[in-house]
DNA sequence: CGCATGGCCCTTA
DNA sequence: TTAAGGGCCATGC
């Protein structure tokens, strides 16, 4: 009907997006097993952009995200691995449109290691921002990459648990499953211990840091504060970083 | 020592 | 624009 150079371009638009320009706009997805069950993954050129669990993950990612989504072949490159481990590895993640709090809380929590867990108040300290506790809890609650950053290996810091976004339950199962050693952290808390410090190396720690489950119990010494244990002469493990703020 | 309570700060409706 | 409330915490009986 017409020959017009831009009509027949704007058809080929429409028919065959450039090479990579889906993949700016439009995020893929794939159902992969994971260690709660079967997860749904979206994921963008920039790396991976969103984890769900349970039903209604297309509804939940439109809602959330309000892109386009296709589904893919295969997962990315070293997702399964990385669910599987525990540990990122060369994983990339978008966390485009997360608040500059966000992504500095998702950031520190990135750096906890499998198998360990450390308190909001500790996350909140290390971004500089000491009081911002709730703060911390209501944006890990939005992480929109659970497990991939390990939120659930951030617990109360009277011991108990606390919330996750696929529910308490998970929380304490996934622990469980990455060797925390859940009851003695209770007991440890039920004693007003939250810190163990070892007069070998003089250093004290969070309970659950790998240089703490290795004091010998003749030499193990607990402590209720970082404070009180820093009065009977010991510094803070410079792995865990107990009560450490930013830049400390 | 278990529970209640005020405090705090970011996000959402 | 504002107010309400949440994956919390430190106190005070």
């Amino acid at each position: 009907m017409t020959q017009d150079p831009l009509l027949t371009g704007l058809a080929a638009l429409a028919a065959e997006p450039p090479e990579g320009l889906l993949d700016r706009i439009a995020a893929r997805w794939v159902r992969v097993p994971g260690p709660i069950g079967e997860l749904a993954v979206a994921y963008t050129d920039q790396g991976v952009a969103y984890v769900h669990a349970g039903e209604g993950f297309t509804e939940a990612y439109r809602e959330r995200f309000g892109r386009p989504l296709m589904p893919a072949a295969r997962p990315p490159a070293g997702l399964l691995p990385a669910l599987r481990t525990g540990r990122l590895g060369a994983l990339r993640l978008d966390l485009r449109g997360m608040s500059d709090f966000q992504r500095e809380v998702l950031e520190v929590v990135r750096t906890i290691p499998r198998g360990e867990v450390r308190p909001y108040a500790y996350i909140a300290s290390r971004i500089g921002r000491p009081t911002a506790v709730r703060a911390v809890g209501t944006a890990l609650g939005r992480n929109p990459v659970p497990l991939l950053i390990p939120c659930h290996r951030v617990t109360r810091s009277d011991g108990v648990v606390g919330e996750y976004v696929f529910g308490a339950a998970a929380k304490e199962r996934l622990l469980l499953a990455e060797g925390v050693d859940l009851d003695r952290v209770r007991t440890l808390a039920g004693e007003r211990v939250f810190y163990l410090a070892s007069d070998t190396t003089g250093v004290v720690c969070f309970p659950t840091c790998h240089n703490a489950r290795r004091i010998t119990p003749a030499h193990r010494h607990g402590f209720r504060s970082v404070a009180q244990a820093r009065d009977a002469g010991y510094r803070p493990c410079r792995t865990c970083r107990p009560a450490s703020q930013a830049g400390a």
